[in-house]
DNA sequence: ACTTTTTTGTACCATTTCGCAAAAAATTCC
DNA sequence: GGAATTTTTTGCGAAATGGTACAAAAAAGT
């Protein structure tokens, strides 16, 4: 075997064309697949959804969810990952925007609300912190992406402050570090109350009032 | 008979006198059977918890902790008031003490953290939260309950604030129902990454900060 | 001693759940 | 057209789950 000619040599990553595989073609696309999965386990968690319940909203049948994506535990955490990125995409853009840091921070609050309080059957609040409360305790592996999603949100509002303080929008004794741990805070809040049934008004009414106290008057 | 001499007349509510009951006597304290459940409860949520697991923790068979607390749903509502209860009188006192409202915020988060770090295998949260996330969403009882838990909490943060406001402590634009609201916001925060795993040297340091803003140094 | 009352303990049932094996189908390669 | 390859489909099976029926047990009343 001097040559290995099994795979042609894939320059471009996800070419638009399909990469003419060799047997019998899916019947599902992966990522929209996965897109359902998540928002199944959004809706009712790790532990209340089943194997058929996701077969259904996929409309794989078991087998080839298994041989798509492993068992239950490694689907969750592909939908989990999923999230993050979705959710990443979502703000990333307004975290680098070059707006004042109440109407920056005002957006990105607007755009998790957006979020928290999507889903058919009601508001699906936040992933990470769903995730936090049920599954995290016992399965080191996911405790550690969620761990490592706050500190992500942590970091960025952090960049954020920092960022506005060098612009003078902060009084020269404001912590960055501090504020930011404000602002998820109140990401959590605003997260889990969404989910107990807290109307938006009253949600965006509790936004305003954080900002108030972080930005001091 | 002209004197009705079937029960004698109990004008003392709960004797510690075990009052005579008819039948076989239960070989279980609700009280402590309760506590079980709840733990189980905090540990591994609704869907996770199976009867057989809350027999086991109890020590009574399923059809008794049936007959004692009902289906699984109404056991876990039982539990999840039981909580409340206990909550309540962690916090109560303190809530009316006449501390300074910084020393008196640093007490209520610890006893916070207390609650929320203890447990055998992993900190366990805060049930509220956690039952937000999860059940809250398809059964409106346990929503009512979970949102007038959230409720409760603004209110008693509220009166704090009022009272230091009324006090002098606090600066005279401070809005009480605002820095409630943020020190709820610091609660559920601290809950939540009490769960995912974050020791409580570095949750303590989130309560400083906060306090730092919420006081207005 | 016998009845009544209440709880326990055993056993059972219908359903759900996760996972997998084996056959059938659809496609490319030769 | 036939072999090779990959996926779908069907269906099985063992275990777990929530709930219940029923007899045995343990106490008080008579």
């Amino acid at each position: 075997m001097v040559q290995k000619s099994k795979k042609p040599p894939v320059t471009k990553i996800d070419a638009p064309v399909p990469p003419k595989r060799r047997g019998r073609p899916r019947a599902y696309q992966p990522d929209v697949a996965l897109g359902k999965a998540l928002d199944l386990f959004r809706k009712d968690g790790f532990a209340a959804t089943s194997l058929d319940d996701l077969s259904a909203a996929t409309g794989m049948n078991r087998p080839s969810l298994y041989g798509a994506f492993g068992d239950k535990r490694e689907l969750f955490i592909k939908s989990y990952r999923r999230y993050r990125e979705d959710a990443r995409v979502a703000m990333g853009g307004i975290f680098r925007d070059e707006l004042p840091i109440r109407r920056r921070l005002e957006r990105i609050y607007a755009v998790a609300l957006d979020i928290y309080l999507s889903g058919e059957s009601g508001p699906r609040g936040c992933f990470t912190v769903m995730t936090a409360a049920s599954e995290a305790v016992h399965d080191p592996d996911i405790r550690a992406m969620v761990l490592e999603g706050f500190t992500e949100l942590d970091k960025a509002f952090a960049a954020c402050f920092r960022l506005a303080k060098e612009k003078g929008e902060l009084s020269e004794n404001a912590d960055p570090v501090v504020l930011a741990q404000l602002a998820s805070a109140t990401i959590h809040t605003i997260a889990i109350r969404a989910r107990a049934g807290m109307p938006r008004k009253e949600l965006d009414a509790i936004v305003n009032g954080a900002l108030d106290v972080m930005l001091r008057a």
